[in-house]
DNA sequence: CCGAGTAAGTTGGGATTTCCAACTCGTCTG
DNA sequence: CAGACGAGTTGGAAATCCCAACTTACTCGG
């Protein structure tokens, strides 16, 4: 019996730990576009310098990002995601059509355009089958 | 020419504005799990009650949940997700399957299983084609 | 050689948020 | 009447954040 005050076990929770401060996700964002340098990132995310530096050091430690040393003396670094870095493009693009369709409202014209010519809209698929994966076709396995 | 200070104008950050801060994310978890209860939701996500009653309010301001009074006299409310709330699913789900397969690691086992009995892993595709949208299939039609 | 510029941070200090525990208020339950 | 419940409030300490200025180590133009 868990005592009454344990929070959800989550990996939500989980991965929120890991990307949910602020500006971690704009830093991957930036990272997704092509951005590599530290200048570049502080610039279009409008990070304060000395946080940003703290997410990258925290984002390197965990995983998300890497740095590589383009010159020593004077040492600099640039950046770029890992495997697990790539891996939130689902996420970021989730969040980038939530945020066009409900935040940025009808004030901006959709932003992509899929090769078949529509606009483009996310549909989430089963990776294994290609089917569309509505709620019904998910059964939860574990708690 | 943009001045060199202005940060990226992008939905992502948009999206990020209203549902980024500390536990507004794991507040929409815990409606899209059902809960209703101020309570619950307290218990749910392990947030303070202050800074709960503050995220709720921004929520409900910025149309993400709604409340219903189920009692008056004492007044009490249960909460729900708007339409925009639902519409958050998908990024939910981007984020547990992130957290599952990058942070949670080898330690748990995949929580979902698609109906055609492979663990569920998603794919994000063109909703009006159904073709898998990779990067190259998409091109972006305004900055 | 001198001054300006670039790049990637550090630093100090103040402003803002968060966290926690305890408290309220009105109403049901035993 | 003595709790208990549900949905918050409140006060004050602790942690974060933000900003502007500074540092270090080069490179480039004149």
């Amino acid at each position: 019996m868990t005592p009454v005050t344990a929070p959800r076990e989550c990996s939500v929770a989980a991965a929120l730990d890991v990307i949910g401060e602020k500006w971690s996700l704009l830093v991957v964002r930036e990272l997704i576009l092509g951005s590599t340098k530290f200048n570049e990132i502080a610039a279009n995310t409008g990070a304060p310098r000395d946080i940003l530096t703290n997410r990258l050091r925290r984002l390197e430690e965990l995983g998300v990002i890497e740095r590589e040393e383009y010159s020593s003396r004077p040492p600099r670094y640039s950046y770029g995601l890992t495997k697990a870095g790539r891996d939130l493009r689902p996420v970021v693009m989730a969040l980038k059509h939530w945020g066009d369709t409900h935040v940025m409202g009808r004030t901006m014209q959709p932003v992509y355009e899929h090769s078949c010519g529509a606009v483009f809209a996310p549909a989430t698929h089963c990776a294994a089958c290609g089917e569309k994966a509505g709620g019904a076709t998910l059964t939860r396995v574990t708690s």
